[in-house]
DNA sequence: CCAACAGGTGACTATCGGGTCACATGAACA
DNA sequence: TGTTCATGTGACCCGATAGTCACCTGTTGG
């Protein structure tokens, strides 16, 4: 129902074994087979992860024989960095700071609580 | 049983509602009943995304007296860009290119196939 | 004190997601 | 041609998760 394109990605990246079948597609194109191999659960396991990894945009598949061979598109990640993640990267840069005004602030607010009690 | 601690942010980011909170508290802390308000959903769903997202670090909590201020902790979404996102930033450079070439690949052995069909 | 208020917990339900298997499809090659 | 091989599909199981509700805790402030 949520048909935002960036909400799939999200999704998608949310499973560690996707995430490992995206490092793998990283370093070259791998068939389904070859995939498999790698994790301990079953091929149709992967092929599902598959399924999730290609409906996000982040596989292409091409299809050689009987072979398929599953590559990397990286431009989904590429958009939600753009789109989303970056919006939090202002905040880091001063969040040592805030941080520590955060901790000062509790402290001194339970002082208050503990003199009052 | 995954202790990864970056699979706890992933998996806390792949929610929309959750995102939406960040959004939210990227402003400025809220408490958790102002939060509630922006959402259709009840309290207790926005509270639930929200002991997720302090889980995973993405949420630093303070009481005061009876409220709960809910403050944003960029940290955890720098740290997943630094340590697994930013690996496909070359590859997106690319990503044009090689898709190109794909399609070429793809088009030629088409014609091979059916050549020898 | 005590009533109104903000927040939190535990149990429960419904749905989703990951996993498996039996079986189907379709290409390769002797 | 027919057997082997790589892949794909549908149904099913089960644990995880989002959601709700009844009820509890602790705070505020008259």
């Amino acid at each position: 129902m949520n048909s935002d394109p960036d909400d799939a990605v999200f999704r998608a990246l949310a499973d560690s074994t996707r995430r490992r079948v995206l490092d793998l597609l990283r370093e070259r194109p791998r068939t389904t087979g070859e995939l498999s191999e790698q994790f301990a659960t079953s091929r149709f396991a992967v092929m599902k992860h598959l399924q999730v990894l290609v409906a996000a945009g982040l596989v292409l598949v091409e299809r050689r024989g009987r072979e398929r061979w599953n590559r990397l598109n990286p431009a989904p990640i590429q958009r939600i960095q753009r789109r989303w993640l970056r919006r939090f990267d202002a905040l880091a840069a001063s969040a040592q700071l805030d941080l520590k005004d955060e901790i000062e602030t509790q402290a001194a607010s339970a002082k208050r609580r503990r003199t009052r009690a």
